[in-house]
DNA sequence: TCAGGTTCATAGGCTTGGATTATGAAACAC
DNA sequence: GTGTTTCATAATCCAAGCCTATGAACCTGA
């Protein structure tokens, strides 16, 4: 049994699309020669990989269990391509970095620009999208590295703290003269809130202990439209401090911080622990640590 | 940038071989055939991975920790290939089982006849070490699975047990009217000991929470040695339980319990988590637990 | 200092593996 | 049934990889 990265790698495409045609293309080859490399491939494990329908292509049960190891395998080789171009030259090149929505509107100019200014051959590439879908894309190796809510309560990710923030209380401007609410209190207001997937939303829901009442149609997909919302009277909202600057100053609405111990968020950078670039990204931590600390 | 996982492959030959020659050797193939591979992938790295020197080749530090994620690629590639063979008539072909020497010459008979019954076609290879050695073996996938004492207090493995036996104490033919001193007493007497590296020689001194005096040259590397020195009046000496049927006849000594809680160890069956060999790996402890349960 | 030995790199010729285009076969859609 | 979609097979070509032979660098010992 010799199995070859190629047998894998054109596995994996098939495995991915479902369609050895497509597969075929997204890695730059004829179909039929990726035809026979997988027939090769199963005939040296002695196992068919797929079920070939004459509509789709599936992964046997087999197949499944197989994908995952293969997918294991072509990520490690990966990582080793990585591991050359770190040892020489430090960081450089190109650096894939994924951002929580909540945050990147407010903090990505002084992270570009810090990054830029420490490391100036980098190849910043920025992905925004929700917690989940980044944690996905950082084990497949998708993305180096991402700022988010801590704790990921991933164990396969390694992280470093880069700065806590409150969250504060928006509501309409007429509301400016009334009492700050405890926060526990939340739930006898109308609080509008990120749609499903934000940690945000976990967040400020964590926050009103007593639950929330649901508004169905009520909810946005980001900060800014949560805070016109407020602004045109439908409810009040939790926003985090580095946005204030930004989204109060666009809606008549009041802001008020809550007394200690006010709610609030941890942010951090997170990376798998196997990636070569771990030493350089516990330095790209503290440079963004530094410059996200000075004032704005 | 295109590995492959032939150049893998050589280049692990070299480093382990650290001589080129060898490692083509050992790899079946020409010296050139894996020189130019070598040559190829530090071209495609773009860094130097052995430092030649005339009269040896040594890793350099890139070099160093390119072999350990290299080696953990090859690794999960022959990995593929035992998932393969699994996946259709479960356990069957090769199973290389390791043991450590304090239990090996009293199970083994009657787990090669449990494993034979269950699993016919099974060709049991069977490698009798150290506990260190044993590990090391497992880690690096020379072995599928290891007979030793639990906890093997290492992460990587999974565990199921096996047995609990005691230890018995051996002691000349002639204090068998002795009454049976506490295990603490044992470092007033002459403890004789396996050689270092023996799992059953840590446990024999936990035993003695004193301290033994040591007695340079009287050492034994089997347990028959050992108890053909008590014979000889040199001292006396711990076995486990199972070794008495074996070893207290062989020569003129005397075997006495310790009153419970008297001290003892654990056995167990250990592998890799990774090797897909596990589910299998369960039943064969299974088996085992089951077999060793009865009477010899 | 020079001859001989060891060890890795390079060169030339050959074999095999992987790619391409062209074509076949099976299943569905209308 | 005719056309379409999709994967497999066939024929052909090029390049990657291997082997033998040889070179270059360095050590060793008289």
């Amino acid at each position: 049994m010799n199995l070859t990265l190629r047998q894998l790698r054109y596995f994996d495409a098939v495995a991915r699309h479902g369609h050895f045609g497509r597969a075929a293309e997204a890695s730059g080859v004829s179909q039929p020669a990726l035809s026979v490399q997988v027939k090769e491939l199963e005939t040296e494990l002695g196992a068919r990989l797929f079920e070939r329908g004459p509509r789709q292509v599936r992964l046997t049960a087999f197949g499944e269990t197989f994908a995952g190891r293969a997918r294991a395998i072509l990520r490690a080789v990966d990582e080793l391509g990585e591991l050359a171009r770190v040892s020489k030259g430090g960081l450089s090149g190109r650096l894939r970095l994924g951002v929580i929505p909540t945050v990147a509107p407010y903090l990505l100019p002084r992270v570009v620009t810090a990054l830029g200014g420490t490391w100036p051959a980098l190849d910043l590439e920025i992905r925004e999208t929700v917690t989940p879908n980044l944690l996905d894309a950082l084990a497949e190796g998708a993305l180096d590295a991402a700022i988010l809510a801590l704790p990921s309560s991933d164990r396969r990710l390694e992280e470093a703290p880069l700065l806590s923030e409150d969250f504060v209380l928006v509501r309409p401007a007429a509301e400016a003269d009334q009492p700050v609410p405890a926060p526990e209190a939340l739930h006898e207001m109308r609080l509008l809130l990120l749609e499903e997937g934000h940690c945000f939303r976990d967040q400020a829901l964590a926050v009103c202990t007593g639950g929330v009442r649901e508004r169905h149609g009520l909810e946005g997909s980001a900060l800014s439209t949560l805070v016109q919302m407020v602004g045109a009277g439908l409810g009040v909202t939790l926003i985090p401090e580095m946005a204030v600057a930004v989204e109060a100053r666009a809606a008549p609405v009041a802001v008020q911080r809550f007394p200690a111990p006010a709610p609030g968020r941890r942010l951090g950078l997170a990376w798998r622990r196997s990636t070569p670039l771990a030493p350089e990204l516990r330095h790209v931590a503290e440079v963004l640590r530094t410059a996200l600390s000075a004032p704005a």
